[in-house]
DNA sequence: CCTGCGCTCTCATATCATGAGAGGATGATC
DNA sequence: GATCATCCTCTCATGATATGAGAGCGCAGG
């Protein structure tokens, strides 16, 4: 059968996850009650935690989330775990769909920055990972922008209008309201040239638990190899991909009932 | 006996403090062996702590820390913690020892923030719990002040010489200077109403688990109730406190071997 | 094709966690 | 200042739960 639970971390996750949500204070009954747990078990599991400094009882009634907590979150960041995350499917895309993938994200500055990147040898592209680049012009920026509240998004169309990297890239804040909608619409975005010559690139979204896009996912090739008619399927290739990393990085919540 | 340990709880910690030492490249093996675990106990445990989004196996031979801890991470932050930590004792402090308590930290620009407050009521002060104050000017300043690394100590220095509040306030450079040195020699500081007139306090430093300066707690009382010769045993008990409240947030570290 | 490595799973065993409730301590109320 | 209400801690017999050795599977590189 599949990998069995050990009980004990689920409840202690459990337990932390409350006290998490309420703050810091509930009174050991109440976080027992929430969790479903007897007072005696809730205690064994918080005092062993709070060895560890995961929890600290901090006065009658008041438990909170420890310092060690903190110190074990210092080595995790969304950008680093996306990356990690995203690697493996990135070097599997190269290999079945496109010659190259990367992996990508919005900072405040509406910049797009670069997590990941594959490609095969005979297929480089002047793309670096940690590298920021405008968000309209290529496929990532406009999955990434369409994901934007109307608010953000009007402020970066004021921006407008663009600087054109290649004769196709859509400058006008106007044009690239409606490409936007559109790649809303239909939940992922095409490329056509509009970065570098030649070069296409389709790029889908990569969503939390909660459906909230948080990063986004390009397969590139040159222009030949990427017909219009090969979109679809690609499309359905890298919402698998997609599907795969968010789902390694946003698991079933633990949950406190 | 004592309330007894939750070894799953303890192993499970003790995984991740050492995925989190490795930086996330290690594979289950390797973990397993550092942490004096079966391989199949590991992989039960990892497993149970990835389905919650504590830890997260990106690709074979890699495992990092989670979204998960990140997330109950955002809900403690070291202020809170003190404070909330603190409080117990400063209330206490105040019903047996002096009748104002307060807990400090220093921030980057040299002021010090007041955490948590405790005072009985015949005595109000007018500090406030969040606001801030310069530091040369009160018990809690100078035993943060004194911690400071030699660098940052003469850059503040520099900034003087300081507004005087009473007649007492040390606004020398070089007479704070000499100040620090007798604090840190001694160990606490005491404020001969130097912030406010008719007002001493005498403070001592709170320490992590490696001996670190992080905070400062402090016992304020009239002059009159506050004569030199009850600093000594006035220090003890605060250091009692401030030990008691320094085990609270760091408590013997988790460890992986 | 073969080898090495990393991960997953099986199963009998006994360790380990469990939970009800008593007792002690602390703080609040009157 | 005394009483009451919480909250926390601990005990102990029971059995559910975690354990670990090792086999098997899949994958990548040689």
């Amino acid at each position: 059968m599949a990998t069995p639970r050990i009980q004990s971390v689920d409840r202690a996750f459990s337990l932390l996850a409350c006290i998490a949500r309420r703050g810091g204070s509930e009174s050991l009954p109440t976080i027992a009650a929430q969790c479903g747990l007897s007072v005696a078990t809730a205690h064994r599991l918080l005092a062993t935690m709070e060895s560890l400094g995961a929890v600290i009882h901090t006065s009658p009634g008041k438990y909170r989330i420890g310092l060690g907590v903190l110190e074990l979150g210092r080595h995790a960041s969304l950008d680093g775990l996306l990356a990690a995350a995203a690697d493996p499917s990135l070097r599997r895309i190269t290999q079945t769909i496109t010659p190259t993938a990367h992996l990508g994200v919005l900072d405040s500055e509406f910049m797009v920055t670069y997590l990941a990147k594959a490609t095969v040898r005979s297929h480089p592209l002047p793309t670096q990972i940690g590298s920021k680049l405008e968000a309209y012009c290529s496929g990532l920026g406009k999955v990434l922008l369409a994901a934007l509240p109307e608010a953000h998004l009007d402020a970066y169309l004021a921006e407008g209008p663009f600087i054109a990297l290649t004769g196709r890239t859509i400058i006008e804040p106007a044009a690239l309201s409606r490409e936007l909608i559109k790649v809303r619409e239909q939940g992922y975005a095409f490329d056509d040239c509009e970065l570098f010559d030649d070069l296409r690139c389709v790029a889908v979204p990569i969503r939390d638990a909660d459906g909230q896009v948080v990063a986004a996912l390009s397969g590139s090739a040159p222009a030949p190899r990427l017909p219009h008619q090969s979109v679809p399927a690609i499309v359905a290739e890298l919402n698998r991909h997609a599907g795969e990393i968010g789902r390694k990085l946003y698991p079933a919540q633990p949950v406190c009932n």
